[in-house]
DNA sequence: TAGTGGTCTAGACCACGAA
DNA sequence: TCGTGGTCTAGACCACTAA
């Protein structure tokens, strides 16, 4: 998806358009215009077809809506499918501030289980973090996250990240794609002592399994106060 | 997104090499060949823009993919985020067989909740459909299923459907976009005893607004026992 | 070297919408 | 009537891959 520059380090023409009419339209208001495609031709000196290349895209992508016989306009937003957001960002999204205590951080064999979820043979190492996550400096969730080591070199090394997802981010991993399963129970001995809630207080289980193209970068398995947390998806796309 | 046919009924020449490489290609393997665009130019004797915006349609459907240098394949299927499903279709997804009891249908004068959430005015008529859902002959969930009378004519005669998403599907108004949330919960008394599990038993709390279009068409409550059921989602589309 | 997709040109005619 | 997007032509050169 990089764009392709040429030598002399200026962008292919069509890349130039759809460019430049993106930063004119975006943050303008749904059924604003864009520029004419006739206009654009005159305006960069190309030919019909590469401004419609260019236009394409930005159809393709969303941002822009073509009414035949009218012209182009500024596309209402469309509603996406949930992103896939770690802890952060779920708490940041509820205006709660994160924070976390690395309970244990180390190189494990894998078992069975991780093994198969994390698409590894039983044995291979795996990094094992644990940790208590709070929001607004009070328990949220215990969390336990197992991630392919060979995946993640110097992992340990140099401090372990605030964030394993701006971590993975900055690795080229951010998972594109993910499988999480939810249920609810109730909270067992150790569970409750760490949350700091009764033995047998509700919780949500939560699992996810993280991809980035054919990679599994994440399984992590959480344990979340139902006192304190919804969980929130959207589903599906809307036209 | 219909198709245009010119008035002699044949299709325009992008979509005829469109739907004649997809005839081709459908079915075949990823990372099985489709013809060349040169080829497709002598096939049809049209431009090779014009073979290009078929392969174009064809790319951004997901179906084929290009690599630059080699050729056009068939891609591999992209992974989907959840679809948006009924509660027959999860449990037929699990292998269980689906059967609700209506407990309460009637029509009620919206609350500022569901009024709200059905973005209709306060005292505006809704149908309250309220069901006892069973999964191979028990106890499943509880389910308050609101929806905007105006929307369904005819709702509550001839019958109520077997599954709603069934009968919105036919009327048109197969929800195409859905904001959930899910959180953990204990049973209360009148819950307990219609899903048969004990008093402070972990249940799942799951709620619903399906929306189609510009409309919202279904807004509902659901609490699930936590010993039956585990909610999957799918986040993202892989690439 | 031959074939592929990626980019680009300089035109053309059409159907449709608005004035 | 005029401007819009939709479709289409008949070429061209490029970078890349594979033989």
């Amino acid at each position: 998806m990089d764009e392709v520059l040429v030598s002399d380090g200026r962008a292919l023409k069509h890349v130039q358009v759809r460019e430049y009419v993106r930063s004119l339209v975006t943050g303008n208001a749904p059924g604003s215009s864009a520029p004419s495609e006739r206009e654009l031709v005159h305006r960069f000196g190309v030919a019909r077809m590469t401004v419609r290349q260019a236009m394409d895209a930005l159809v393709v992508e969303g941002l822009l809506e073509r009414i035949p016989g009218r012209g182009t306009f500024v596309a209402r937003p469309r509603r996406m499918p949930s992103p896939i957001s770690g802890f952060n960002e779920e708490m940041a999204r509820r205006g709660l501030l994160a924070d976390s205590q690395t309970l244990l951080v180390r190189v494990e064999q894998a078992g069975p289980g991780v093994a198969r979820a994390l698409s590894l043979l039983e044995g291979d190492s795996v990094i094992h973090w644990r940790r208590l996550r709070r929001a607004d400096a009070s328990p949220m969730c215990l969390e336990d996250a197992y991630l392919n080591e060979v995946l993640l070199p110097g992992f340990l090394l140099g401090g372990m990240p605030t964030s394993l997802y701006d971590d993975l981010d900055a690795r080229g991993l951010r998972p594109t794609w993910a499988e999480d399963s939810v249920s609810a129970d109730v909270a067992g001995e150790e569970e409750a002592g760490l949350l700091e809630v009764a033995v047998g207080a509700a919780v949500l289980r939560h699992s996810r399994r993280a991809v980035c193209g054919s990679q599994v970068v994440e399984v992590s398995r959480s344990v979340y106060r139902a006192d304190r947390f919804t969980l929130w998806v959207q589903l599906g796309e809307d036209a």
